[in-house]
DNA sequence: GCGAAAATCAGGTTTTTACCGATACCCGAA
DNA sequence: TTCGGGTATCGGTAAAAACCTGATTTTCGC
């Protein structure tokens, strides 16, 4: 029985230079792959992979969000995360939102079979360079959590948040979302109120700052 | 005779994966490796590949500049560019920095050997979605020789973007520059229309990528 | 000097935002 | 169990901003 691994990464270039890597193993096939959060979420539900590797920024519905969503309904597919950045804050988030892995872009190639095999048997990975950090600042950090926009916004705002800065109107993201434009305004002024900032362009750099979105 | 193939890019994972997917090919062989751009002009002098894959974002030297100087000195070596942005800015810089193909990372991972094999015959390679650009906008952006939003916006409308992603609204700039708030309006429109933007969000991405603005 | 682009502003219309309030839900502490 | 706080949802209204059109003056290259 090979390990069944799908990839979530907004770059399919990305995704097809990993599932190469991931397909000289023996042991492993990748199943599906998904092209954003929202996607990732649908294609654990339904193929149930035993792995899924998650890049950290995605358009749409970020890696974080999804890794939450994912570790909530489909216990039996755990998630490695993938981050080009090893800053503590992307690290301490995907690992409370459930990721058992954290790769970085930077690292080897080999870590990635190895994180895969690692995670399969219940255990942790962590890219080498990660488990400093989370040894030393891991548990400072959650004691200070709640002054990063992670832990200050609600999950919905959060959501609202990053379709913002991805520079939808609140008209599209109120029709995306379902939602009134009412309740998006009431989102976002609830955002700029906790974050302190009193315009997109602030929020953007902010969002910039703690990789809630990329530069395109 | 394989083709001889370089790669530069700054993630050693997104090496291994084009390396995987260039040497499933029987006529191409990968000779070498760069983490920059001025690890590239290097490893290009050494070893003389046909071919050398650039990312555009690198540390260190970047691909435009990478590419120009080995456009330069190494007529034998021809270079493809890989992209994350289909923006025609960065299309424009690396195919007049003498680049011979342009790959975006969002195409489908054939497209890399594709392009390779064309290039090496002496042809250009543009990526899916890149030709249009180039045939509809690329000669008519010549024209204004603009290559960045520095030369496409006058220097008033410089002066308003600047304002307007530090996070100024339209009157704060208004009485800032001692202007009416009207002329603050055209002033944007202009902007926005000129750069193709249609929010501030994507004006402050496009601001930060040109260097206009930093993340405070 | 001519013409094009830049810089400035106005009027009128439409859209969006700001600010206020309201309801309902859930959850944890008293 | 009640109560409060945070969350999520939406409405009304007045103000602000954006949008479209058009117009004038200045500047500047050819």
């Amino acid at each position: 029985m090979k390990i069944k691994v799908a990839l979530a990464d907004d770059h399919p270039i990305v995704r097809e230079g990993l599932k190469a890597l991931l397909e000289n193993e023996s042991d492993i096939e990748v199943i599906g792959e998904a092209n954003n959060g929202n996607e990732a979420v649908e294609l654990v539900r339904k193929l149930s992979p035993n792995i899924i590797i998650m890049d950290i920024s995605m358009p749409n519905l970020n890696g974080m969000e999804a890794t939450r969503m994912i570790d909530n309904e489909s216990p039996n597919t755990r998630v490695i995360a993938l981050s080009m950045h090893h800053d503590k804050r992307f690290v301490a988030n995907m690992l409370e939102s459930g990721a058992r892995g954290f790769l970085l872009k930077d690292c080897a190639a080999e870590e990635l079979v190895e994180a895969v095999r690692t995670v399969m048997n219940g255990k942790t990975y962590l890219s080498k360079g990660i488990a400093d950090i989370v040894v030393t600042d891991y548990v400072e950090y959650l004691k200070k959590k709640d002054q990063s926009v992670f832990g200050i916004l609600s999950p919905r705002e959060r959501e609202v948040m990053q379709l913002l800065v991805e520079g939808k109107s609140t008209k599209d993201i109120a029709s995306q979302l379902f939602l009134s434009v009412k309740t998006v305004e009431t989102h976002r002024q609830q955002i700029m109120t906790k974050l302190g900032t009193h315009s997109i362009a602030e929020l953007t750099k902010l969002a910039i700052r703690e990789g809630l979105t990329s530069l395109e």
